[in-house]
DNA sequence: CATAGGATCGCCT
DNA sequence: GGCGATCCTATGT
């Protein structure tokens, strides 16, 4: 049950990264109540170089200057004007790599979960998207956007689940057509098992 | 100031 | 599997 530390966050290879948040749990506190759930799918963006990366070629604007800060830190953003979208920056400071978290098993506070997603009780469906996740955990981009993940209201820790290899599935990202040949890195990793 | 488009979801058929 | 919702962000005039 150990958070993360920031070295994790703040090595330089995004994909590998993304791999190994597999089966880590991401926590909220929100209002004194802790909400947490295993981490089953990621995707990578692999900053200036990657065309889908909301920092590709370098840009910078109000929305994409949190990715330049050092790994560890939340990048959440409101996508489709409805869902907000959690991501962790990575790698070193100035350099805007981050890992989208696109899907959890619900584990703490389910009640709340439930609640919070007008459900009455568990399905495959209830926190198994980018932006049913945040919905669940109650992550939002004027609260958490900027916050550093190693102490409430947000961070993600180690519970010692170890996802063997043989079942991650790696494949292209989902919804960036707009990246061309970007679009086609497996950068996308899921737990088999969670599909 | 006006416009276009988006790292999605849920409801409908 | 198709489509509308919904509004912020970025960009251009």
């Amino acid at each position: 049950m150990n958070t993360l530390p920031r070295d994790f966050f703040n090595r330089d290879d995004v994909v590998t990264i993304a791999r190994e948040l597999l089966g880590k749990y991401l926590v909220t506190e929100v209002d004194g109540v802790r909400t947490a759930g295993m981490i089953t799918e990621t995707e990578a963006y692999d900053g200036v170089r990657d065309r889908a990366c909301h920092a590709y070629g370098g840009k910078r604007t109000k929305r994409t200057e949190v990715m330049y800060r050092q790994g560890g830190t939340a990048y959440v953003y409101l996508c489709y004007g409805i869902h907000h979208l959690f991501n962790v920056v990575t790698n070193a400071e100035g350099t805007p790599d981050a890992v989208l978290i696109r899907s959890i098993r619900p584990a703490e506070g389910i009640d709340t979960i439930l609640e919070r997603r007008g459900h009455t009780k568990l399905s495959a469906k209830t926190a198994s998207g980018p932006g049913t996740l945040t919905q669940a955990l109650g992550i939002h981009t004027q609260h958490h956007n900027g916050l550093d993940l190693f102490s409430p209201p947000i961070l993600i820790e180690d519970h010692g689940v170890t996802i063997a290899p043989n079942t991650i599935e790696a494949t292209p990202r989902i919804g960036i057509d707009y990246a061309g040949e970007d679009a086609l890195l497996p950068y996308r990793f899921v737990v088999s098992s969670e599909q």
